[in-house]
Formats: structure tokens, sequence, C-alpha cells
DNA sequence: GGAGAACGCGGATAACCCAT
DNA sequence: ATGGGTTATCCGCGTTCTCC
């Protein structure tokens, strides 16, 4: 390292490999062939940075493109099976896109989960998608003040985009298929069909149970 | 003391320039 | 034409400085 208390920069990197800041720039950067650098000094440009234990400062990158490279998720709970598979595959599709995924849960209590939409706001995250928003609306009012592209998943929510699953016809089709061949006929009350699931009043449990009911 | 201006941080990038 | 270098600018925001 140039200096054990700071971490290198592409200026350190520039001065030691006797070039200047916006070669390095370029060399580490991937950009060097549009700014016709040669493939040896990019080489003994990065030898150098590895050397120096260079890595790129993404706050300073972020600050200069105006993006963090920081997608945010929020989800009730971790210890849910459906919202633990969700946010792996957002942290796998994050990653894909070279983004950094921040995954917090709001332990379905509203005011966590303003704070914690204030604090990826504070982070200057790209973007949020919120799962199973306790408070839509008032994610809503706090992202638009922020001017934050967000995303609900899984809940519809008041301005903006939101992705859910269809519970009504997706009740309705179970119910169907578990109704196929059976008779109708006056049955006994401890044999007739029941819904058991969710809480009623949750949105996705409200529109199974009336998927389910409609086939009824 | 308060308001406003200037500065600094690190990196990306564009425009321009120079030597071969 | 090639292979660079130099300089200025920009980004957001906290800190420091200057002035009234």
């Amino acid at each position: 390292m140039t200096n054990q208390s700071r971490k290198a920069t592409i200026y350190d990197i520039a001065r030691l490999s006797g070039t200047s800041p916006s070669t390095v720039s370029a060399a580490l950067s991937g950009a060097w062939k549009s700014r016709r650098i040669s493939e040896q000094k990019v080489e003994f440009i990065r030898r150098i940075a590895a050397e120096q234990g260079y890595s790129t400062n993404m706050q300073a990158r972020g600050l200069r493109q105006a993006k963090s490279g920081l997608v945010g998720m929020i989800i009730p709970v971790h210890d849910n099976r459906y919202f633990a598979s969700m946010s792996q595959s957002f942290e796998s599709f994050a990653r894909d896109r070279d983004l950094v995924p921040v995954i917090a849960s709001s332990m379905r209590d509203a005011d966590e989960e303003r704070r914690i939409v204030e604090t990826l706001i504070s982070y200057a995250v790209d973007c949020i998608f919120v799962a199973g928003a306790t408070d839509p609306a008032a994610i809503t009012d706090l992202c638009t003040a922020a001017n934050m592209r967000h995303v609900f998943v899984d809940l519809p929510g008041p301005g903006a985009p939101s992705v859910i699953s269809d519970n009504y016809h997706g009740a309705r089709m179970l119910t169907q298929t578990l109704l196929q061949g059976v008779q109708p006929r006056k049955l006994p009350a401890r044999d007739r069909i029941y819904f058991i699931g969710g809480v009623a009043t949750d949105y996705a449990t409200a529109r199974r149970i009336e998927g389910f009911r409609d086939v009824l």
C-alpha cells in the first residue's frame, strides 16, 4: 500500500505507474480500448493496482454517475419460506445486473418499515422493492418526496407499480381441481371443504378466500 | 451568531493537446 | 493514425471559511 492509513486511489496508481488518473481509470474500468490505450500499458496498470490492493471506491463512482449501484428490498420477515425464497431470487437477479442488494425485514411493523425506507433513501439506493408492505401509502409518500423509484411486490400499492401473484385465480383453480369428480350433495359439517391458512384481512388471503368461495 | 460561499472528497469523462 | 497526457468539469453533501 502507498499509505497504511489510506486506501489507494487512482491518483496513487497513476503516480506509481507513471501515467495519468484518466488513463488509470480507463484501464481499470474497461474503457481503455475506446481510449486507445495499449494492452501492455493496461496490464502494467492492473499489476500496480493489484500490488497496491486497489479497489474502486464505489461511493465516488456513484457520486460521479449519480447511481449508487445499490438496490433495496424490504420483506416482512426472513424466517418465512416464501419471503426467504423471494429475497434469495432478488439477490441473484441483482448480482446478475452488477448491483448490490440490500435486504432488510420490517417485522411487519409500519414504523420500522418507514425507518428502513428512510435509511435506504439516505444511502441513495437506485430503487426499492417492498414485499408485503404494511403501510404502502406511507412508503409511496416518502419515496415520492425523495424521487425514489419503488415497486410493491405481492401487494398493490398506490402511486407505484405492483407485481402481484394472481391469488384469486390460483385459489379458483385449486378449488376446482379438488372438487373434480365430487358429487354435489348435502355433507355433514366434518366432511365439507374448508379454507385454512393466512390472515383473512391480508390482501393475498382475502383474494384466495374470494376465489375459493366463488367456486363453491 | 447566522447565512452563504467555498472547498474537498474520488472517480468518470469529455475536450483538447502533443509526440511519434 | 496512434497512443497516450493534461485539464476542467461534474456529481452530493458535509465541513470549513468568510462576511455581515
